[in-house]
DNA sequence: GCGACAG
DNA sequence: ATCTTGTCGC
C-alpha cells in the first residue's frame, strides 16, 4: 500500500514486499539426478503466451565467480524502454552448491537469482536470462525454469548454442535464422548487430518466439541486451571489490 | 567408446 | 564461468 507523504524508503520497502511474496523459496537439489526429475516437473508448468501485452520494464540477470570457484554473486538490473534508462538493480551473494553440468545450469545460478530478485523494489514485465530457454535438452533452460518460478515472462539470451541445428543467420542486425531440435522450432539465432556473432534467443515462460525477438532487439544498443550488460557489470564490480585492490571506485 | 556441451 | 595484455580494426 503506498500512501502519500511517505518518504521514499518506505515506498519502496511496500514495493519490495509485493515482489518478495511472488518470489519462492523452492528447495534445490544437489544432484543431477534429483535435478533432472525437477525438470520434468517444472516443465508441465511451462507456459507458451502472445504477450506480455506491454512491456515497459525488463530485467536482466547474470552472474559471476569467484577466482576459487566457491562464491557466485547475481545481479540484476531493469531498464525501462524505450529509452533503456536504468531504473533499478538488486544483487546477492552466496556460496556455490552445484557444478556446472551442460543441461544444469538453473541449478547453479537459479538459488541466488532467486535471493537476488527478492530484493528488486519493483516489477519488471519482462525477464531475460543470460543462458537458455527452451533450446533445451528436456525443454527447460535457465530462462524458462527461473520464469516459472517466477511466473514472469522471460526469455533466453545466450552467446553460443547448447542444442539444436541452425543455418548461419544473415550479417544485419534483426536478420536471425530457426534453432531446430527434434523437427520443433526451439528459438531463433538472432544478429542484434551488424556483422555480430549472434545471440540465441528462446523463450521461456509466457511469451512468443516473435514477441522475444522483438523485445530483445528493441533492448540491444550492443550484443547483448542492455538490461543483462548492465547486470553484468554490477557483478564483475561485486566480485572486484571482494577480491581485488581498489584503486579507485 | 567418442564427441558435444548455456555459464 | 575464469585464468590473462596487447593489439588490430571499425
Amino acid at each position: 500500500m503506498l500512501h502519500t507523504g511517505c518518504p521514499p524508503q518506505v515506498n519502496n520497502l511496500a514495493y519490495n514486499a509485493s515482489v518478495m511474496a511472488a518470489v519462492p523459496a523452492p528447495r534445490w537439489p544437489s544432484t543431477v539426478s534429483e535435478a533432472r526429475k525437477i525438470q520434468l516437473a517444472l516443465k508441465r508448468r511451462l507456459r507458451v503466451g502472445d504477450g506480455p501485452r506491454a512491456v515497459r520494464l525488463v530485467a536482466g540477470a547474470d552472474c559471476a565467480f569467484s577466482p576459487d570457484g566457491r562464491t557466485i554473486w547475481a545481479g540484476i538490473a531493469v531498464v525501462a524502454l524505450p529509452a533503456l534508462d536504468p531504473v533499478a538493480t538488486a544483487w546477492a551473494a552466496g556460496r556455490v552448491t552445484f557444478p556446472y553440468v551442460p543441461g544444469y545450469l538453473s541449478f547453479r545460478e537459479g538459488p541466488v537469482f532467486l535471493r537476488a530478485a527478492r530484493r528488486l523494489s519493483i516489477r519488471p514485465d519482462l525477464w531475460f536470462f543470460d543462458g537458455q530457454g527452451i533450446a533445451h535438452p528436456r525443454g527447460l533452460g535457465l530462462a524458462a525454469h527461473l520464469g516459472v518460478l517466477l511466473d514472469r515472462p522471460s526469455v533466453g539470451c545466450a552467446k553460443s548454442r547448447l542444442v539444436g541445428e541452425h543455418r548461419e543467420p544473415g550479417a544485419r542486425r534483426g536478420d536471425w535464422a530457426p534453432l531446430m531440435l527434434e523437427g520443433k522450432r526451439v528459438g531463433a539465432v538472432l544478429r542484434t548487430r551488424d556483422h555480430v556473432r549472434p545471440l540465441y534467443v528462446s523463450v521461456g515462460h509466457r511469451i512468443s518466439l516473435a514477441a522475444a525477438v522483438r523485445w530483445v532487439l528493441a533492448c540491444c544498443a550492443y550484443r547483448v541486451p542492455e538490461p543483462i550488460r548492465l547486470a553484468e557489470q554490477l557483478v564483475n564490480r561485486l566480485k572486484r571489490e571482494r577480491f581485488h585492490a581498489r584503486p579507485g571506485r
